[in-house]
DNA sequence: TAGATAGCAA
DNA sequence: CTTACTGCTATCTA
């Protein structure tokens, strides 16, 4: 990367286009999408790049210099550069892959060509040219070895690290696949540090497994000395205890170990899946691409990638890998030998045996003959039992993937007792509809395990749902919480489902990884991501992560929703922005978020989706924003201190109602709210930078029902007050999405909105008017203290103050009044005496009653 | 059934 | 560099 490019932010560059954004111009969908597209996906790089792609033996720069938009607007947009600024300080980008460093020396194979990778010599990291013909298969083969960093449209990052070769290993991959594999891939010859660091990681990781058959934990590896180095070291050594052979004819004893045949996928089958003969006849036509070894069925792509690769497949067991060894370590000892083992460097894999677990109880459990998984949902499955026995392990599927049918089908493999912990309630509830939906347990055999149900299951094996905070709760228990509690700890359980496996690591959750004995963790989660550092630490109280989908392909292929991804800047207002720039960093958030351009943004946006017959979602983080805007759009809202009764009221209004098409959605919203209805998502208030927060967001709509529509699009808009610190936090949160392949195109003004008829805020007394109330709130907030959620919101008739938040907070009548706006309002009241005699909403009551007409 | 308390996210 | 500050959920008790 000696020329021009190299300090250019790249994927600033290509995943930001500027643009006009004119909606009105633009009626149909498939317009828009295509607008979008052409911007960002056309090929970005220089005039001469196909000269630089294959006549230069140096490695070529990648430059992707962005071209101006085809139908080009930019003359009317203001625009300031951000791309240089912000973007490139928070997010690694392509550019910085090869930086300025000149890789010339590396000389090229004949035949780069057809060879999609790069590989960085200095730290590791793999540049997928994703239009190679090969990609499809060279990237389960990166996923599978390297940790994905960037997948945007054309050039996709990966990085080896050791714990994606710690994942690599435990799926079965040996050292010398791995090299030889990737130096067939790679435009060069791989470089001798690489391969180095790939044999440094890959000989201790992976090599030492931890087995529980027949109901006793041994220590397993293929290699006998690793199991004797292990026996020397004065912590593991004593642990070994010299247990009874167990009736099996086909071990022996080789100096001191066990030796055994090494265990092999055999006859294993995975419910639901096209390699179960008869059963699912119809589901051939499927077409797997990536299916386990030898079905014969190879496809023309493939045909490619095996005379380039030389393999078929990269999960191909060695047939040859011909015996293990083990010596048996007490149960009460296995926490000390994990440990220890971590400590030096060879960090143990657990795996489960679990066709031969007599012991335990077999649950009687499948997935009904109507349910069929999807490709990439058996490919991670093909991970967790590549050898026919579990793994244990994280599966990373974006949100509406459908997590949770791998999780029930990977349990109804095992038909082992199984415990599934959830984050909330409302999970655990959903969790347990879904196994009764997808397979036959019995709903006698389920247990769900909350504050307000405590009921076992009958028989010897079942199923139990549980919250982490019930398992996890050190503080005083109730009596049945206790009770509860000594049965879950009291027995062995073939499989655990962490669902949102990314809290784990919280200080609390991660208690419960030792307090249940599991022979199986399965992690799921949809943003491997936290902002702390902890993440790296499921590695080992979990295991290594075992499949990641790339969004942007699951979208292609219709699994999941396309959405179309903009950020729209309004500019603050001068009153606004002269007091912003006099507050304190903590009152400043209220004013860029009540920012008045923002708030007519907003009401355009959603007027002009309303207009096309989307559902919308409006997410605030602040409550205060969210009823102020709420209450003047007179749109329903939910938050934290919405009763359930409401909430669910409001969601079927917002379901069913064909004239409840907006509903305001607080951090409520985030997660286990399932809105199949919603096609676009408004962002007002994004305060902190949480990549994990915006991608659940973006979840909400991707499973939206229209997805399969011709042409279908989902919008996702954030809404950011310009030349305030949200511009900074905004880049930080879009980096996963970004680095799944998703482009945010900025919009600088919005066509029309000035025309928009009770466009509110529109003149100069009326913002006034807001910002003294906005400024009135500042002050209130900083008395208000914590547990006033403000539920005593109250609306028209309000010369009402709940009398015991009125002690507490120093809000008066008259400044809510003139906030809420209006008579007219229309938004959700509640108020809890008057829910509890069941009142409602004037509107919510018609709407109520006109449903039950219908 | 509320409220007190605690923990998480960031 | 790492704290910050608010919102939310969950549990148990009175």
């Amino acid at each position: 990367m000696s020329s021009q490019s190299g300090s250019r932010p790249v994927r600033a560059a290509t995943k930001r286009t500027r643009a006009v954004y004119d909606p009105n111009e633009d009626d149909e969908v498939a317009d828009l999408s295509d607008d979008y597209y052409s911007n960002d996906s056309a090929p970005t790089c220089d005039e001469d790049e196909d000269e630089e792609y294959t006549t230069r033996t140096k490695v070529p720069a990648l430059s992707l210099r962005v071209k101006p938009p085809p139908k080009a607007k930019t003359s009317t947009a203001v625009v300031t550069n951000r791309a240089s600024t912000t973007t490139e300080s928070s997010i690694d980008g392509l550019s910085r892959v090869f930086g300025r460093a000149d890789f010339s020396y590396l000389s090229l194979k004949p035949d780069h060509a057809s060879r999609p990778l790069w590989i960085n010599p200095i730290d590791g990291r793999i540049i997928l040219e994703s239009y190679s013909p090969l990609a499809e298969q060279a990237q389960d083969f990166l996923v599978t070895i390297a940790e994905p960093i960037s997948r945007p449209s054309y050039i996709h990052e990966y990085k080896l690290t050791p714990y994606s070769l710690y994942a690599a290993v435990s799926v079965g991959l040996e050292t010398k696949d791995i090299i030889s594999v990737l130096n067939r891939l790679s435009k060069v010859a791989v470089p001798q540090n690489i391969v180095e660091f790939i044999e440094s990681c890959t000989v201790s990781y992976g090599k030492v497994k931890l087995v529980l058959k027949h109901n006793r934990y041994f220590v397993e590896s293929p290699h006998a000395d690793t199991l004797q180095m292990l026996l020397k070291d004065p912590e593991i050594g004593p642990l070994r205890i010299e247990g009874e052979d167990y009736n099996n004819n086909s071990t022996t004893i080789v100096e001191g170990l066990v030796k055994e045949k090494a265990p092999s996928m055999g006859e294993l089958t995975i419910p639901g899946t096209n390699r179960k003969d008869g059963a699912n006849a119809n589901s051939a036509a499927a077409g797997t691409s990536g299916n386990a070894a030898g079905d014969g069925k190879q496809q023309t792509v493939e045909d490619l990638f095996s005379s380039v690769v030389g393999l078929n497949n990269d999960e191909e067991e060695d047939d040859d890998m011909d015996a293990v060894h083990s010596f048996e370590v007490h149960s009460s000892s296995i926490e000390t030998v994990k440990k220890r083992c971590q400590e030096i460097d060879y960090p143990v894999l657990e795996e489960y045996d679990f066709r031969n677990d007599a012991r335990n109880a077999t649950l009687d459990i499948d997935l009904k003959p109507s349910t069929q998984i999807r490709p990439y949902q058996e490919k991670s499955l093909s991970k967790m039992f590549g050898n026919g026995r579990a793994r244990s392990g994280i599966i990373v599927l974006p949100c509406g993937a459908g997590k949770t049918l791998v999780g029930i089908t990977a349990a109804c493999t095992i038909k082992k007792s199984v415990i599934v912990l959830c984050t909330s309630s409302v999970s655990v509830m959903q969790w347990r509809q879904q196994f009764l939906q997808w397979c036959t347990i019995q709903p006698e055999n389920i247990a769900v395990f909350t504050s307000e149900n405590k009921e076992k299951f009958r028989g010897d094996a079942g199923l139990v749902v549980s919250t982490y905070s019930m398992v996890a709760n050190t503080r005083n228990r109730s009596y049945d919480s206790q009770k509860m509690m000594d049965f879950l700890t009291s027995r062995e359980w073939g499989f655990i489902i962490l669902d949102e496996v990314h809290v784990v690591p919280a200080a609390m959750f991660r208690r419960v990884v030792t307090t249940i004995a599991a022979h199986t963790k399965l992690g799921l989660t949809a943003t491997l991501v936290r902002e702390d550092d902890k993440i790296d630490d499921l590695n080992f109280l979990i295991g290594p992560k075992l499949y990641e989908a790339n969004w942007m392909d699951l979208a292609n292929k219709g699994h999941i929703a396309n959405v179309q991804c903009a950020e729209v800047w309004c500019p603050m207002t001068t009153e606004f922005y002269s007091e912003y720039l006099k507050e304190s960093s903590r009152k400043r958030r209220l004013l860029y978020i009540m920012n008045p351009k923002k708030f007519q943004a907003c009401q355009f946006l959603i007027n002009y989706h309303e207009k096309r017959g989307d559902k919308i979602i409006v997410f605030s983080d602040n409550v205060y924003a969210l009823q102020a805007y709420a209450t003047k759009l007179k749109k329903f809202f939910i938050y934290g201190g919405t009763p359930q009764a409401e909430r669910m009221n409001i969601l079927q209004n917002f379901q069913l109602n064909p004239d409840v098409n907006t509903i305001f959605l607080s951090k409520v919203g985030d997660t286990s709210i399932d809105l199949p209805e919603a096609t676009c998502l408004i962002q007002i208030s994004s305060h902190y930078g949480s990549r994990r927060q915006e991608a659940q967001r973006l979840g909400r709509i991707l499973r939206a029902k229209r997805r399969n529509d011709e042409g279908f699009n989902a919008f996702f808009y954030s809404l950011v007050s310009k030349d305030t610190q949200e511009m900074y936090y905004s880049t930080k949160r879009q980096a996963f999405l970004v680095d799944q392949g998703y482009a945010f195109k900025v919009i600088t003004h919005l066509q029309g909105m000035e025309k928009l008829p009770d466009l509110a805020y529109a003149s100069v007394a009326e913002r006034r008017e807001l910002l003294q109330s906005v400024l009135l709130q500042n002050e209130d907030a900083a008395g208000i203290e914590r547990g006033d959620d403000a539920d005593n919101f109250v609306g028209r008739d309000s010369g009402y103050v709940k009398p015991s938040a009125a002690k507490k907070a120093k809000r008066t009548a008259g400044s809510l009044a003139s906030l809420a706006g209006g008579d007219d309002m229309a938004y959700v009241e509640y108020n809890k005496s008057k829910n509890k005699d069941k009142t409602r909403n004037p509107l919510i009551k018609k709407l109520y009653y006109s449903k039950k007409k219908a």
